[in-house]
DNA sequence: CGCATATTCAACCATTCGGTTGAGGTTACC
DNA sequence: GGTAACCTCAACCGAATGGTTGAATATGCG
């Protein structure tokens, strides 16, 4: 799984990670209170936020005897972005895109 | 799998589905088509199709004895909005959409 | 110190995933 | 009609996934 992109798309394929994440989205949490509404082992659901933690979608810290989970917004840009491309390409100019893209490289360097 | 967003994400998962469907992007093709830029079985291209058809990502349509492969992009729509909900992602700007592009096309793989 | 709390580790299990091969069913073409 | 092209099916395989349990490791508290 070396694309980055397959790191947070295969994290979000598990409903149980969504959900995860939209708890995460009020407040950050330890792991036993992300444990605690899931009818599931503890460490379960430890290894769903590694997972999700691996892919960049948390990260988490640990702060005497409990780690907090905190939800990384960030990390879902690129793969939002990579979806909304297929939305958007109709909409930009597929031509003056390359070109810019052609452009780009060119400069640089 | 029950919920559609799990058929969606875990589609998209995969490298060879995400270049299936940017493929897709510029033009219909046939499964065979599909198939000849990569290096495995027509049988495992037309089960990556399959994957993607379940997902609702492509529709596929047989006419003669070609089955053509058609990019659904509506499809993306759920998924990129469950996304969107996470945090201040403002609306994809451009900037950020190509220099996205330009790395992944970098990065080839 | 001694015990409870918080979390992970390790081993295991069933199921799914991504690929292969070989055979088979349609459809088109000469 | 025979043959080639297009695509899927079925059986199989190794590896990854999502879960379990029980033990282990820190850390905080009385």
């Amino acid at each position: 799984m070396s694309h980055p992109l397959d790191a947070a798309f295969s994290a979000l394929a598990d409903p149980t990670r969504r959900a995860i994440l939209t708890m995460l989205l009020e407040d950050d949490m330890a792991v036993t209170d992300v444990a605690e509404p899931f009818d599931m082992s503890l460490a379960a659901i430890s290894k769903h936020l590694g997972i999700l933690s691996r892919a960049g979608l948390i990260t988490q810290e640990q702060r005497g005897r409990v780690k907090w989970c905190k939800l990384e917004p960030d990390a879902l840009r690129d793969a939002s972005i990579w979806m909304q491309s297929f939305g958007q390409l109709e909409a930009v100019n597929l031509d003056a895109f390359e070109r810019f893209l052609a452009s780009e490289l060119a400069d640089d360097r």
